[in-house]
RNA sequence: GUGGGUAUAGUUCAGUUGGUUAGAGCGCCAGAUUGUGGCUCUGGAAGUCGUGGGUUCGAAUCCCACUACUCACC
């Protein structure tokens, strides 16, 4: 069975950005969307039941954390993914490529695959394309993403190109290691920041047909308009009847400015881990709930939000909480984040609805603040 | 009442044979965080060294008195 499917309903006539539908085994997706991250098989602070809640559409899950802790064999065991974290919507899982990047000393690139030390005992591990395929069909996500080398920034050409075209080597190999029939394999656009890379990086992953493309290596430090920038020329160069995934994206400006180009999904811990650091995302900008400025501060995290920490707590109850380390602070502040970027791509798909993408962009900039070339 | 001990940042405490601008943890204040190696990281403010006197070129440090707290014994 093959029930994976990507819809184009819409696309925005004055900016270009796509109203779509994802057909998955655990349900359908709208998009553009911003997916959650469970890394170890739980968004932090949050339960599978709060989640549902916030009528978040899907998840992510990581392979290289799920393979070191509790190790893949005991989550196929315990019958998926799904099964083990209670969640029957969609899941997707990245494929460990970015981690094994981030791991820095600890792991050493070859052509066969990247040998890396555990952060967690320093054992020794190999992954390769077809073991990463094998973790992820027993992790059993809906969509499972190609294992990539990602690339640092800055980058130079050689070592950019170098990078690109192992992923696309490694990417031919997942392919024809993948069996599960019920899984979308993603492939993963590289080529670092140099736009002929990427494009020709698009060209060679389209050829080999996978059922949707992750955009990989941005958000990795450079400057907001560079990453804009390869976004303008990777976007239009895709196939317009599958979807796109901007991987690591994003802030709430990343995200509206990334729908606006073409991109279909995002995921992006900076919600999720500014919220267990005392920062609120508020339709009026970034509010550090920790100040001292809201010690008295009687009124909701965003006075414009209807979510359960907003409609019940105060400012002034939600720093005491982070103040004394209640994980009741974490989990309200996280609540409330995730609510805010998953009604704010609800607010946005309804306006690409209406061709209203640029106006919604520059409502959304007037009240948030800054003009999507700074810091969040 | 008698004898001993202690007194240094908001707090718990370091502080060398007396030596230049008295430090640390926690707390406080602020900043960071973009396919999570994160209850993490970075920075900042903050002290009439209990009070008063003395010795000395120089005292948180040595001496005296006082005060507070504390322990033991009456």
């Amino acid at each position: 069975m093959n029930s994976f499917k990507y819809e184009l309903l819409h696309v925005d006539t004055s900016t270009g950005a796509r109203l779509g539908r994802l057909h998955t085994p655990h349900g359908v997706i709208d998009t553009p969307c911003y997916m959650p991250v469970g890394t170890a098989a739980a968004v932090k602070a949050m339960t599978s039941r709060d989640m549902l809640e916030l009528d978040a559409p899907i998840l992510l899950a990581n392979t290289y954390h799920l393979y070191l802790r509790p190790g893949h064999e005991l989550v196929s065991n315990a019958g998926g993914l799904h099964r083990f974290m209670a969640w029957d919507r969609p899941i997707l899982t990245d494929s460990g490529g970015f981690q094994v990047f981030s791991l820095g000393d600890l792991r050493k690139v070859r052509e066969d695959g990247v040998m890396f030390q555990s952060h967690i005992d320093g054992s020794r591990h190999l992954f390769t394309p077809e073991k990463v395929m094998e973790i992820e069909e027993a992790l059993g996500a809906d969509i499972i993403m190609a294992f990539d080398e990602c690339s640092p920034y800055p980058c130079d050409r050689e070592r950019a190109q170098r990078a690109m075209d192992r992923t696309h080597r490694w990417a031919e190999r997942c392919k024809a290691a993948h069996r599960r029939s019920d899984q979308a394999l993603f492939g993963i656009v590289q080529g670092a920041f140099y736009e002929d890379l990427r494009l020709q990086s698009v060209k060679t992953l389209t050829d080999m047909d996978f059922p949707g493309y992750g955009i990989g290596g941005l958000s990795v430090g450079e400057p907001k308009p560079i990453m804009y920038q390869m976004l303008d020329a990777v976007a239009p160069a895709l196939p317009a009847h599958k979807p796109r995934y901007l991987m690591g994206v994003g802030s709430p400006d990343c995200l509206i400015e990334g729908a606006l180009r073409g991109i279909d999904m995002f995921d992006c811990v900076l919600a999720t881990r500014v919220a267990r650091n005392g920062t609120a995302l508020t339709s009026r900008g970034r509010i550090v709930v920790r100040n001292a400025a809201y010690a008295a501060d009687l009124s909701p995290l965003d006075p414009e939000c209807d979510c359960y920490a907003c409609r019940s707590f105060s400012r002034a109850y939600i720093r005491h909480m982070l103040n004394v380390k209640e994980i009741t602070g974490a989990h309200l502040v996280s609540l409330h984040n995730l609510h805010f970027l998953i009604q704010l791509m609800a607010e946005l798909r309804a306006a690409i609805a209406n061709d209203k993408g640029a106006e919604f962009r520059a409502a959304f900039y007037d009240k948030y603040g800054g003009d999507g070339t700074g810091r969040f």
